[in-house]
Parts: C-alpha cells; sequence; structure tokens
DNA sequence: CCGTGGTTTGGACTTTGTCCAAAGTCGGAC
DNA sequence: GTCCGACTTTGGACAAAGTCCAAACCACGG
C-alpha cells in the first residue's frame, strides 16, 4: 500500500505538523474521496471545534503547493482535494449520479505538439460510472 | 470554414433568437477565445446597455445545453465558453502568462475499462504556451 | 386585438474563496 | 527553565461568481 497522506507529511522537513494540520490531512483520507473545501471544513470541525475556515483553506492550499494534494477544477463553482497522488489518475463525473470517481491512469499522456511544454495533463471524463451504468 | 455558433443557432427550430440571445452568441464567437461569464456580460453592455446578468447566465446554459457551447472548467473559481466545438480539441494553460489556449485533439479519447460509460474526455494540459516557452 | 407562453429584468441572496491584523504557540538559544 | 522570533491560527470583513424569483415584457397564433 502507499504511504498516507498524513504519512507523507509526517516525512516533511521544516514543516509544523501542527493539531490543525493533521485534522485536515485526516479528514481527506480515503479512497476515492473528492472532497470540496467546505465539507473538509465541516468534518474537520467536528474533530477541532475552534479551527477557522482561514486555516483549512490555507492548509489544503499549502499541501498542494507541497505537492501532497491533488486539486480538482471540475465544475467551476469549487475545486475538489484528491489526497491520492500515487498512482497517477484520471477523474469520471457520473451525469446520472454526480460522483466523482477516480479512473486509472492507462494513457500516455499525450504531446501537443506545436512547441508547447506540456508540464501535466489532466483528464475529466463525463459518463457513467460503474453503479448507474 | 466551420459555421460560427451564431450560424448554427439560426439553424436551431423551435427557438426564439432575441436581441439578446444574438449578443451573446456576437461576444463569443472567435478563435482561442475563451471567455469567462462576467466577460461576456460586460461586452454584451457594450451593444446592447440594458441587458442584465440573468440573461447572460441563462443564455450561456441554453447554449452549453444545446451543445452549442463548451463550458470549461479550469481554475475551480469561475466558468469559461469556448464557442469552437468543432473539430473536437483541448486545452493548455500557460503556467505562466495564465493564458488558455486550444490544443489540437490529436489523441483517441482512451478507455477508462471497468464498464464505465464513457461519453466524453476533456484533456487540461499545463505548461507553457508557445509565446513564454 | 387579445391571451398565452416564452423571455428578460433587477435585485436580493448564497456560495466559495481571499485578506489581514491581532493573538497564539512552538522550538531553539541562552 | 525562560525568552525571543518565526511560524501559525483566528475571526471577521470583503470580493467574486453564480442562482433565484416575482414582475414586467414581448411576440405570435387565433
Amino acid at each position: 500500500m502507499h504511504p498516507t497522506l498524513l504519512e507523507r507529511l509526517q516525512q516533511q522537513r521544516g514543516y509544523r505538523l501542527t493539531a490543525q494540520r493533521r485534522v485536515v490531512a485526516q479528514v481527506l483520507e480515503g479512497e476515492n474521496l473528492h472532497l470540496t473545501a467546505d465539507e473538509v471544513l465541516s468534518q474537520a470541525e467536528a474533530m477541532l471545534p475552534e479551527i477557522s475556515r482561514a486555516t483549512v483553506y490555507s492548509t489544503l492550499q499549502q499541501f498542494v503547493d507541497m505537492g501532497q494534494l491533488l486539486e480538482l477544477s471540475l465544475d467551476g463553482r469549487s475545486r475538489r482535494y484528491d489526497p491520492n497522488i500515487d498512482p497517477p489518475h484520471h477523474h469520471l463525473i457520473c451525469t446520472e449520479c454526480d460522483g466523482v470517481f477516480d479512473v486509472a491512469h492507462n494513457v500516455a499522456a499525450p504531446d501537443a505538439g506545436d512547441g508547447l511544454e506540456i508540464e501535466s495533463a489532466q483528464i475529466i471524463y463525463r459518463g457513467r460510472c460503474t453503479d448507474c451504468a
């Protein structure tokens, strides 16, 4: 099994793993979990009532900047966060239940030619998930 | 050349092509244009000052529902609209200038297996555009 | 010319995210 | 053990983006 987000954070040096950061990391953990920042906030409040919105937002941003958390823009309305960075994968949005599902990364990131410098490619599929199909 | 958004809308039956809808369509038209709803609103106001925000938002949504306009979720904050639906293509976000660029669709939409029913695949590349690279 | 249904309007409202100054907390130096 | 400085958190105000709704408007068929 791959190390969890929390375990990966514990390896980071020069970085205080405060109670707030631990709670945010714990809330995010899980297979096929793609929470919004506000969902993270409410679940974090259940574990640590005095945590503030600003902390959750900035902590999420830090995890993303550290490369330990994936930020997804799926609906143009909110951002979702995926703690599973390894192995790389893509996402399916079910047109029926609106759920977000991990999809195996079984395709080489296609090059786009034309002198562009591609750093990463993210694929968003739309269709029906296994439950709805 | 492919028909423009406005030309395609004129073909639609059972649909009133009002002044407001025509203005929205005209504003969107263009190569490599990826406007946000508020950008569409300000440009539409220049042509038709009494147009309202609600109309622009609902008109954009209608065009998307008709399949005549592509909605992009690139930054989790706002939505952008692309009138060029044919030929299909993908998008690059330049990490340097933050611009959005069309990228040729030169890759077969990969299947994702596992009994999923894929309807469409959208690829978002991150990297540097030809100007910045 | 009237009624009907689709369309637009303005404005209030919600959601999501950002910013900032003040307060709190941790770890190392001494 | 205590103190200092740097890092972290907090609450609240603010901003941006989008939604909702009742009333007004308008176009067309009858």
